[in-house]
DNA sequence: AATATAATGTAGTTTACTTACAAAAAGTGG
DNA sequence: CCACTTTTTGTAAGTAAACTACATTATATT
């Protein structure tokens, strides 16, 4: 069934003067679905019948439908942005910190949705797909991240390490070249050690992919490709939690990707690490 | 402003007996914001005055009002379930992944969020903050989930540790009293390794918080504590993806809670590791 | 300019919503 | 257990909202 929006564009032809002046107070207006069918017509300055054929002609049997389908409409675009008072607190119980996480995540989620630049990832994505070797460098929680990440990309085939420690990672960004590359994840884009190895990484030639939240930072300016999980302004506690998650999401996007525009190889050394997880279980 | 079922729960006590028919015809009817009060007041058996009795009481100005908050509500509850078509296909370009994968972790999260038992989740809690050691059992990705809760849980400064060798697993397991504490994560549920590491450390008396997302398996079946991550039914590939999130999300729930009922102690050291890792950076 | 066609409004009808008040039911104190 | 109060429910009437039939005006066509 077509929204509002919809329908209107759909018969935006048909539509006569005094409807159109209809459909502008309808869209002006902060809640529409209160208003009464005299008071809209008053306000649009037409006679009630022309409020009548014109619901009529978008497709809804009463102007009660009409109405509704307003309200849901509204519904479903406003709430989702207004995290009206998400934070955390103390005497909250589990479900409901359960419930605050997930409404953070989702609004994250969104942010950086918004903020994403397809062209840098699906260039992200050319890289991975073509690097001889790739290399995911985090410390402390972000350390588990590089490692879920490279569990991931290690089913495609090619020569995929999580590395954790600075000494290991400093060894490894010293000995690249230019086919390899490097996914640095920092929540923060101030790790010291990080920033340095990525420094190395770039000198010895390899394609430095970064992803961080913060995009004012030595990290993020150092970047080949920037990969953006706007998290909220505050400095809640979970914060560092919600834009891990992201990050998470973000990497499984990549991997996503990198399957679907991968050569047959790629698909069938997927299906192989299927089969081998497969027969672990049972 | 609260919503339809908080304002029945709140005035329940002061619900008369043709109230209580009314709300019982709106919550079974399908779509009750297209009922007039006429149909409303025949359907339940009661009189039309009885229904404006009971929208006022509610706190609606008029019976427009309570018709379009239902409305918005089923708008609110409704389409994010029924995620129409979130599959995602090859040619769908990173932004497109990127928001659908968000689509269905916040799914996702709605189901988990509906099925959580918020006093199982809060005996875990209570049986973490007062365990002797804390372990987390995974293998393969939920081993890196693993990993993060035992990053995470180390801050409250008791002896938290991630095991993700199977062999590993077994000889903790078969030393475990009963002040020990077990959090075994699977997707699948059927992991044979951690089915028995599982079995192990409950005859050694340790308490067994399983995460998985499949209720009817051996694993969710031997559970002291089961808390279960609900994904879409389907068996696409970002299925497993997306309940991994959910576990993260769960397992920092679970954190946040031990940190908020902890004593002193625990928020003590909290702190100084918050300032260790600072130390870190910059 | 005459006629057809489309657009809009007037006035009235029907339906939906609301109110005032009365009847019935359920408690309460003597 | 009866007179009285309070609560619950319904009847009937009023008001406002939604809808319809038809008249009027505007626009286009030949």
């Amino acid at each position: 069934m077509p929204n509002f929006l919809e329908r209107v564009n759909e018969k935006r032809e048909a539509l006569t003067a005094s409807e159109q002046k209809i459909i502008e107070q309808l869209e002006k207006h902060e809640k529409p679905f209160l208003l009464s069918m005299n008071e809209l017509s008053s306000l649009s300055g037409v006679s009630e019948p022309s409020v009548v054929r014109l619901y009529r002609k978008l497709g809804y049997a009463s102007y009660q439908e009409l109405k509704v389908a307003l309200a849901q409409e509204h519904a479903a675009n406003g709430p989702s942005y207004s995290s009206d008072n998400n934070e955390i607190k103390e005497s909250d119980k589990a479900d409901v910190v359960f419930e605050k996480i997930g409404d953070q995540l989702s609004s994250a989620m969104m942010m950086t949705k918004e903020k994403l630049n397809v062209d840098q990832m699906e260039e992200a994505v050319g890289k991975i797909a073509k690097a001889a070797r790739l290399f995911f460098f985090g410390q402390g929680l972000s350390g588990t991240i590089a490692e879920d990440g490279a569990h991931k990309f290690m089913r495609i085939g090619g020569t995929t390490l999580a590395v954790k420690d600075p000494h290991y990672q400093a060894i490894y960004a010293s000995h690249m070249t230019e086919e390899d590359v490097v996914i640095a994840i920092s929540h923060s884009g101030e790790t010291v050690n990080i920033i340095e190895v990525v420094d190395m990484s770039k000198k010895s030639g390899a394609t430095c992919i970064i992803i961080t939240s913060n995009p004012n930072t030595t990290l993020a300016k150092m970047a080949d490709i920037l990969l953006l999980t706007q998290a909220q302004e505050t400095e809640n506690r979970s914060d560092a939690m919600v834009s891990r998650l992201v990050q998470l999401a973000l990497i499984d996007t990549l991997y996503t990707r990198v399957v679907s525009v991968g050569d047959s190889d790629i698909k069938k050394a997927v299906n192989l690490s299927r089969l081998a997880v497969t027969r672990m279980k049972k």
